[in-house]
DNA sequence: GTTAATTTGTTCGTATGTATC
DNA sequence: TGATACATACGAACAAATTAA
């Protein structure tokens, strides 16, 4: 390998690593061969090569793990926690497919805490639906969402049909709703979610509650939602909200 | 033991085990006896005590592990990110006594991301500054904030004394700030980190790295803080939000 | 569950060229 | 010219995290 004069070996050596990564030839969440190899290959001290992948590093395209390797870093989805987040307009805002698959549904009665946030009396029937949504088929988020079963008899087969909440709130004559709050946490994802996700075992998943109400403020549904953190950060924007809050 | 008639013994036993929380008997963060033990010492089945922890878990008063037990839920002290989030206020207002700790503060060269973020050139010297947040002596957050080096010379030393940032802002004659927009991500905590926040290594940490204003729109401060997931979760509250967002 | 191998992270030391005062 | 600082590059050794046997 020959180096250009007047530039640092490092930089020649991360702009190469770049091309590869444009090229296609490391794709995003691929490994990229151990800072030993990269060393032989480019025939330099394994210093040198470290000095790249800092700088790439910063630039955030990739990622390096101890003792796992570099990785060529996964573009995270901005995922927007206003008043008016939907899933679909967050998506296809970033020109991916956005599709929601719904895993099941059941009826059944609302717990002390599925009561409490949807502000119905304990026992009263509740609809349960499980579902993923995806964006250009990448798994995002793993959702549970409680309806009062009374306002939304058989939702979950026009949510079915639509692939979106909103749409099937509509059939039901509720054409705005907001979102009244989100409760962010995080946890290791149970190996049922894990799976659903496509997600490492041993990275975390954001997990959001959040309540929504229609337009009277009536309370209409109470979502669980697990996020693969590898592909997903929650944003927060507090420039357009009113400055008394 | 005797029961009482006309009561489900589960729900006797839940009453108390619940009394050994409130009196203090088990902590917070806790591991309570064992299924086994818990039936021994009520002297029923298992399945009746594990009928009561149920209960409780629902109640969101403990917490099973599977295959280490069950604790005690810690309670999570809700950090609410609005444009005007201080972390003193959150905590006073919970009743808990605010503290934060400087930990080191260097003079740096910006790297890319924080130049980007500050909105300042790169190179220019910014101040890094490395604090832990406490309530009531429990660790809570470990954050590292960037303040441009120009305007606020020397604040290390004013924030060391009046361990709070707010405090040493208006020492620079800055009497109020916002928060522009956070950016939430999860993640496995450093081997410092999770010394820091006391936490254990194999829960995540909640991240946030958040930019802050004056009145004028200059960008102040850029801060990556990372919650112990255990103790804190985030809000976000939509309600006192414009609806045009 | 333990051990060993792999891989990145950190810290020494050494040497060289370049820019600056 | 000299003194000094700084970035670059290499080598060796060890620490820490992960993975596989």
């Amino acid at each position: 390998m020959e180096w250009e004069k007047g530039e640092a070996i490092w930089k020649q050596i991360g702009r190469l690593l770049l091309q590869d990564i444009t090229a296609g030839v490391y794709k995003p969440g691929d490994k990229l061969p151990t800072e030993n190899e990269l060393a032989k290959r480019f025939g330099v001290n394994r210093h040198t090569v470290r000095s790249a992948i800092a700088a790439l590093t910063e630039d955030n395209v990739m990622r390096v793990e101890q003792g796992r390797g570099t990785f060529v870093q996964e573009s995270l989805m901005d995922y927007t926690l206003g008043s008016r987040t939907r899933f679909s307009q967050i998506v296809s805002g970033r020109h991916r497919l956005p599709d929601k698959t719904l895993l099941s549904s059941e009826r059944e009665k609302a717990t002390k805490q599925v009561a409490k946030k949807l502000m119905v009396a304990r026992d009263e029937k509740v609809i349960k639906l499980e579902s993923v949504s995806q964006a250009d088929g990448i798994a995002l988020a793993h959702s549970i969402s409680y309806l009062p079963a009374l306002r939304f008899k058989g939702i979950e087969k026009v949510f079915a049909e639509t692939k979106s909440l909103t749409e099937a709130f509509k059939y039901f004559g509720l054409n705005d709703y907001t979102r009244k709050n989100t409760r962010i946490t995080a946890q290791m994802p149970s190996k049922r979610t894990a799976e659903l996700l496509k997600q490492a075992k041993n990275k975390p998943v954001l997990i959001t509650e959040s309540v929504d109400v229609d337009a009277t403020g009536k309370v209409i549904q109470f979502g669980i939602t697990h996020f693969a953190s590898e592909r997903v950060q929650l944003f927060v924007d507090n420039e357009s909200t009113s400055p008394l809050s």
